[in-house]
DNA sequence: AATCCGGGGTA
DNA sequence: TACCCAGGATT
């Protein structure tokens, strides 16, 4: 099994931009963006990350908010936030260099066990065995384990196999040695041993494996709990002066932390226009009377289907005005006046990057397909 | 063990 | 729509 996976590999490998240069810390950050993003996806934001942070101390010492930007529309946002913990955690305790140990690595804010024996593997060609959602599969097939990987018993016999099948050899030819077979691996089950219709005619350990010879290849691995989908209305209002908008920054400990956002709400502290028009006097101190509406956005995300109403609104009352004008009094924290300008170099949502496009083309967008 | 995280690609 | 993606942290 492992000669003939490692043959292959060495064939058939992707040219990827962290294998042709393996670092540790470029072999970090595409871990990362890699958790739960299909590599594809990731290939144009990591040569851009790299160019913006070449080393780990220009990400230590990087803008909260650029650094946000950076990562708008990965998803996940609370990675980029770890990133930036740890960098600074390099910088401060191990000289800006990216830790020796894999109890240190482990210590790292968003590494786990999967990510710091992926790194330690690939970037210095250590044995720390792997699992995730490729190897899952395929150690699942290989060795005919129909029980749900999620299962502690399934992940204790499959973290076993992958330490069991890890070749020890760290000197010479990383083709062949740990860093090889992770990345073979992992490669075999994105390319061959697909979720659906695995292509077992090009497998080069088909002969070896369990599902195939029983022919379980769609039972295998076991099905996981349906996802439960959630539909979820929510308001979003767009309150304007001087050809500036009001947004606030997300606080700490909720989705969208340290991302911009206009104001939005939605149940159970905002049921409806009424109750929006509440929360808003709650939050922003002000009288906010609720206008028309400028579009809905249907928004399909992770478990969530939302649909987002978004409202022109006009504020009156002490908080009118810009911030600066002591007679008005400041915006209370964290909500802020910003032009199209400054919204465009500020991390958002997905959905909150939308309003920003419907403002910045008004002519096109706002007044169609209301 | 379940849930959250709030993006995207594919059949 | 359903399912998956080089998962981790929290409860």
């Amino acid at each position: 099994m492992r000669k003939r996976l490692l043959t292959w590999f060495s064939e058939n490998a992707r040219d990827l931009p962290w294998r042709r240069d393996h670092s540790p810390y470029r072999v970090w950050i595409s871990e990362i963006m890699c958790q739960q993003t299909q590599v594809a996806t990731v290939l144009p934001y990591f040569e851009r990350f790299l160019s913006t942070y070449p080393t780990i101390r220009d990400l230590a010492n990087a803008d909260e908010n650029q650094l946000m930007r950076m990562w708008e529309g990965l998803g996940y946002y609370r990675r980029a936030r770890s990133l930036h913990a740890s960098a600074k955690k390099m910088a401060a305790e191990h000289e800006g260099e990216f830790p020796d140990s894999f109890e240190d690595v482990l210590a790292l804010p968003g590494i786990g066990r999967y990510t710091a024996g992926a790194i330690l593997s690939i970037s210095r060609n250590e044995a720390f065995p792997i699992l995730e959602g490729n190897t899952q599969r395929v150690f699942s097939r290989w060795i005919g384990l129909t029980t749900p990987p999620t299962e502690k018993i399934a992940q204790t016999r499959l973290w076993e196999l992958s330490d069991k099948m890890l070749p020890r050899k760290k000197a010479g030819d990383r083709t062949n040695g740990p860093a090889g077979f992770n990345q073979a691996a992992m490669e075999l089950g994105a390319l061959i041993c697909s979720p659906k219709a695995p292509k077992c005619d090009v497998c080069p350990v088909a002969t070896m494996c369990h599902a195939n010879q029983l022919g379980l290849q769609a039972e295998i691995p076991g099905k996981i709990s349906k996802v439960q989908y959630e539909s979820r209305t929510e308001i979003a209002v767009v309150i304007s002066q001087a050809e500036k908008y009001l947004v606030r920054t997300i606080p700490e400990g909720v989705r969208f932390a340290g991302m911009i956002d206009f104001p939005r709400a939605g149940p159970p502290e905002a049921e409806d226009v009424i109750g929006m028009e509440s929360w808003l006097a709650e939050h922003l101190g002000g009288d906010v009377t609720i206008g028309m509406r400028l579009k809905t956005i249907k928004h399909a995300v992770t478990r969530y289907r939302m649909t987002l109403h978004i409202h022109l609104a006009d504020l009156a009352g002490p908080n009118a005005g810009d911030n600066s004008d002591e007679e008005h009094g400041p915006l209370p924290e964290p909500w802020r006046w910003a032009s199209i300008d400054e919204l465009a170099d500020m991390p958002m949502s997905v959905t909150g990057r939308k309003i920003v496009r419907l403002l910045d083309r008004p002519q096109r967008s706002l007044f169609s397909e209301i």
